[in-house]
DNA sequence: TCCTTTCACTACCGATCTGTATCGATAGTT
DNA sequence: AACTATCGATACAGATCGGTAGTGAAAGGA
């Protein structure tokens, strides 16, 4: 994820380096819960500095956020890839998810997190998080298209729900098939479309 | 929800009203944005007051998220009394939830708003939170048992997480029928069971 | 009516928050 | 080697955080 390319100049660098401290911190804590000064501790790179790439703390979350939506569509197409057109995609997803959710220090969509964190709807960070969940059910209804059915927007909306859920499950997965529990709800949200 | 009755004593009385005007500003602003001294200002009970019956701000969060969980499954009853047994259930309550996520001001579910501004496993309202979800799924599991289907514990998890993903929809339910399209949903993933 | 409990109010504590000012060191370019 | 932009480090500002101490008023039971 955003490994180090040696093309970048000194600032990209720097910018790229403290926005990677500031997202694992984010995710992993909370981004009310954590600090500018613990990241400025962890990253070893001066206030000052990440306040010229970032000039507000807002903005540092917001980039974190469509760091985060750039990197999970990435692994997105990753997992269709390859995939037969339709239900092949929906379960090849189901696959990727399912195995997302049971990693170790996963801890719900960041989207998802920092939306709840902030109340007001027209923080920047929301609008990031509102737009990722729209290009989400865009793709699924794509998806849907693609597999014949009549309502492909519905259905879309009914999975992207099951997949938000799956996403904050917060545990309730681990004893189960966790691909095997999305697959045969997708199969048959789906099947009698 | 938690009407004033007359029977409380005066002490009674101040932590119930201290309790609602700290779960209003807590599930409208989220809780780490609420500080004491709004919950002060805009109750007009001392802060000597508050910090006698609720020691510590998380005591407060975790008596917020015990009053919301009781006020729950006190709608969900109300929702399911008079339902046909079994898939009848279901619907009531894709109907009653349907409803309650387009009212105004709704911003999601309390308990996973709250587990996600911490990221402390061990924090007292994130084992509130786990009971919440695991009471919600103990419940989905018997109705679904109810309906006659082979797994009730699989179909329930999976209706749990789409009840989630409908929690926090954030208003993509809001130009659908919702109630309609969970119903729809709902039965699709019980059907074949 | 008296007496005890509980209250509201004010002021305060140390810690932490976001964000800024200053300055000397360092890296990349010519 | 010299010049310029960016860097790290320190210190600080002003506000807000959760939580505490002390005091006088008011409520409720006897």
């Amino acid at each position: 994820m955003t490994p180090a390319e040696p093309k970048m100049t000194r600032s990209q660098r720097v910018r790229s380096k403290a926005l990677r401290v500031a997202s694992d911190l984010f995710y992993a804590n909370g981004v009310r819960a954590v600090g500018m000064d613990q990241i400025v501790d962890i990253s070893g790179i001066a206030k000052t500095t990440i306040y010229r790439h970032f000039p507000t703390k807002d903005m540092l979350i917001e980039a974190f956020l469509q760091a985060e939506d750039a990197e999970f569509w990435h692994q997105w197409d990753q997992a269709v890839s390859g995939a037969d057109a339709g239900i092949g995609e929906l379960e090849a997803l189901c696959r990727w998810i399912g195995d997302r959710v049971r990693r170790d220090g996963y801890r719900g969509c960041p989207q998802i997190n920092v939306a709840a964190e902030f109340a007001d709807y027209d923080h920047p960070a929301r609008a990031v998080a509102r737009s990722h969940k729209a290009e989400m059910l865009r793709r699924l209804t794509s998806i849907c298209a693609r597999t014949g059915v009549s309502n492909p927007s519905v259905l879309a909306l009914q999975i992207s729900l099951l997949l938000d859920g799956a996403f904050m499950s917060d545990g309730r997965l681990n004893g189960f098939d966790a691909p095997a529990v999305l697959i045969q709800a997708v199969r048959r949200i789906v099947a009698s479309g």
